[in-house]
DNA sequence: GTATCACAGATCGTATATTATCTGTAGCTT
DNA sequence: AAGCTACAGATAATATACGATCTGTGATAC
């Protein structure tokens, strides 16, 4: 067989995006085992380029991996999870206020149009869009950061919150409607040309009183 | 011959402290094309554990690789250096804020002793030692970060300009002597226990400034 | 009954061999 | 002379094979 598939992507990187995929959605849980062999089975590859993606997954925090055991989905215990946050904060927030000078009017009031339907969503309020809509708004307000590293570890921040994060770390109650408020917030910081640093400090505030709630809440 | 060498580090491991002692000492120089044959002739070791060593070299942006072509020590160009400075002057900064706190009296006497050799080292100025003490005067003010993934980034960021930073971005006439003086409000602040949003922001703007200086110098 | 040891199965780690791909060069065509 | 094609050498990508290490189980000694 040869060593691309017809799109011209390596086996290593296809077993990358097929073991990532499976985290991401769930399929393979926190705690779930990979076995190398196993994975390369069910791909039809063999076990070299399984074992490059596994690296690489590690090496990005999904995975953890011990010497002559093997590899399994990483676990976000609770000190875990706050270093994640803090750490998203920071360049989520630094993301956001770079990229605010040159976001558009559209993707403005895209962004408003999609805080609106998350404050109408509190009604009868449902976890799954929710996680989403707040993603697209996020997603909306740095995409246009011009700096590609922060922006690559405020991904990976993302990344690692939404695929680990149990059913332990999902929500916390009345924490919502205060983030569709501190949503409005920071829009208004943006429109009226804000400085940065202000709207860096709200972006960033707006992760840490999420991290804080949840701290309170399970204390 | 065992997979492990007498310490227990594996042969990957053993590859990768190999690649990248030789790129942080200039052995091998940004440009320098990594070729897996050699390299894995050179060490005894076979192409396997090489390539995995390069794959976790590219994660970190040590070198660069193209498929089926080959991997290369990476360069920095302005634009690289650019976002490289802005991304470590915002987690060292902030890592620099988180550990305020907790500093000890020890660490703080030390770092302004540090701070003092610098400033002698100005009178016949020499970049080597110059460079050697400013890693070490940031390191002890950042070290005790709680935070390890900011810890983390703040290596990953240092290492990535130790190892890659050409003559050409070493250093711009001039700053040196406000480099040292910046040193000393920082450690003012921090142990006169201020605001640590204002440690952070000292911190940041000290390595901000020296690319402002860069920037400024080539135009 | 508990602790220790030996063994077997499972799984990772690496070496070797094979295949696919790229790069550069020489020769041919126009 | 310029551009294209075919080929050869170099190199990466993967498969396969083998060896090393771990983990758990069961037997044995106390």
């Amino acid at each position: 067989m040869s060593p691309t598939d017809a799109d011209g992507v390596s086996k290593s990187q296809l077993a990358y995006g097929w073991i990532r995929e499976r985290i991401a959605d769930g399929r393979f849980s926190p705690g779930y085992r990979l076995v190398l062999g196993q994975i390369a089975g069910d791909l039809g590859v063999s076990a070299v380029p399984v074992r490059e993606a596994i690296r690489k997954l590690e090496a990005e925090g999904l995975i953890t991996f011990e010497r002559n055991v093997g590899a399994q989905v990483a676990m976000l215990n609770a000190a875990e999870y706050e270093v994640t946050m803090q750490t998203l904060g920071l360049v989520e927030g630094y993301a956001t206020a770079l990229a605010a000078p040159t976001i558009s009017v559209v993707t403005l009031r895209k962004a408003r149009a999609v805080n609106q339907a998350m404050r109408e969503n509190l009604a009868h309020f449902e976890p799954a869009s929710f996680t989403r809509l707040n993603a697209e708004f996020h997603t909306l307000l740095f995409e246009t950061c011009p700096n590609s590293h922060i922006l690559d570890l405020v991904h990976r921040g993302w990344t690692r919150l939404n695929a680990l994060r149990s059913s332990t770390f999902s929500f916390v109650p009345g924490r919502a409607p205060d983030s569709v408020a501190e949503h409005d917030a920071l829009l208004d910081l943006i429109e009226g040309g804000a400085d940065p640093l202000d709207i860096e400090l709200c972006a960033r505030n707006h992760r840490l009183s999420t991290l804080d709630a949840f701290l309170a809440h399970h204390s």
